[in-house]
DNA sequence: TGTGAAAGTGTCAGAGA
DNA sequence: TCTCTGACACTTTCACA
């Protein structure tokens, strides 16, 4: 992992179907390393993968809640994420410290489906309750931090 | 937006590189079919974007935290949001309903880091004060809520 | 890493259902 | 309107140096 390689992944982050020629350009390398690099890069797991960012409303998924969990006494947290993997409707989820065991994003289409959304939650072995907190409106999500690619001493050099 | 439209994206939501070929043979269209298709789904902003996934330790960001912000009495909301967006260590933020104004998820390399990110969030005009919820662990993140795509009746058929 | 070459793909125009 | 075909340039992806 030198530079180059991060500058290939800050470019990925912002544009994941760029083109290894236009990367390679972009980093002054040819076409064939940089798919070497990226090839490397997957296989090391430092790019998980590539997906599309679609408008959750224009997908008819207009309802985003974060919503804590609870254990109970004698909950298994693994077999509880295993349970929380289950339900599709979940996007995100987090191992907290604090009170809750689990912070999760939950994302459905209508008030209603997150009411039978909770309703299953509640229901899973392990959970004793949750707290559910209502996204009004999503102001940035998932935005690259450019911030980790720059050299520490020269800061982000995301545009270069 | 018909069923073809939501296959396509069901598809670059798994696979963002997907190629315009593969899509086409995956929904049964020609390449160039789908790369109208595609073109139009971005044109009308229902795909956003296409972002490479990137392991957040593997790039030096291995502490995740989500930070609820209490305003103050007097702070205004969209105000607070541009101040949020200012800190390149808040990779999402959500406006919420209930006592705190805003979820926002931070995403820096070490506790330390963490410690001066929320001196920075406490800092900003409007906030009167923060709650910080470390995460431990990622159990997933940003998964693809396949439903949605799927018709109604026959549910989804991501693998189709 | 780069070069070179073959296979595959992107991306258009134009024509047809 | 939506789709397909055909064509060319570009890209991917390999072997070899």
């Amino acid at each position: 992992m030198d530079a180059l390689d991060r500058q290939i992944i800050a470019a990925l982050r912002v544009n994941g179907r760029a083109t290894y020629a236009d990367l390679g350009r972009k980093v002054g390398l040819s076409a064939s390393a940089v798919h070497e690099r990226v090839g490397k890069l997957e296989a090391t797991g430092v790019i998980v993968g590539y997906h599309a960012v679609v408008d959750p409303s224009a997908v008819g998924l207009g309802v985003t809640a974060l919503v804590s969990i609870h254990p109970t006494d004698t909950a298994d947290d693994d077999e509880l994420a295993v349970s929380l993997a289950e339900l599709v409707e979940v996007e995100s989820c987090y191992r907290v410290a604090g009170d809750e065991s689990f912070i999760v994003k939950v994302r459905v289409a209508t008030v209603d489906d997150l009411e039978r959304s909770l309703g299953r939650l509640r229901r899973i072995q392990g959970v004793a309750r949750t707290r559910t907190t209502v996204v009004l409106s999503t102001r940035f999500e998932g935005r690259p931090n450019t911030d980790e690619v720059g050299d520490p001493r020269t800061g982000p050099e995301a545009g270069a």
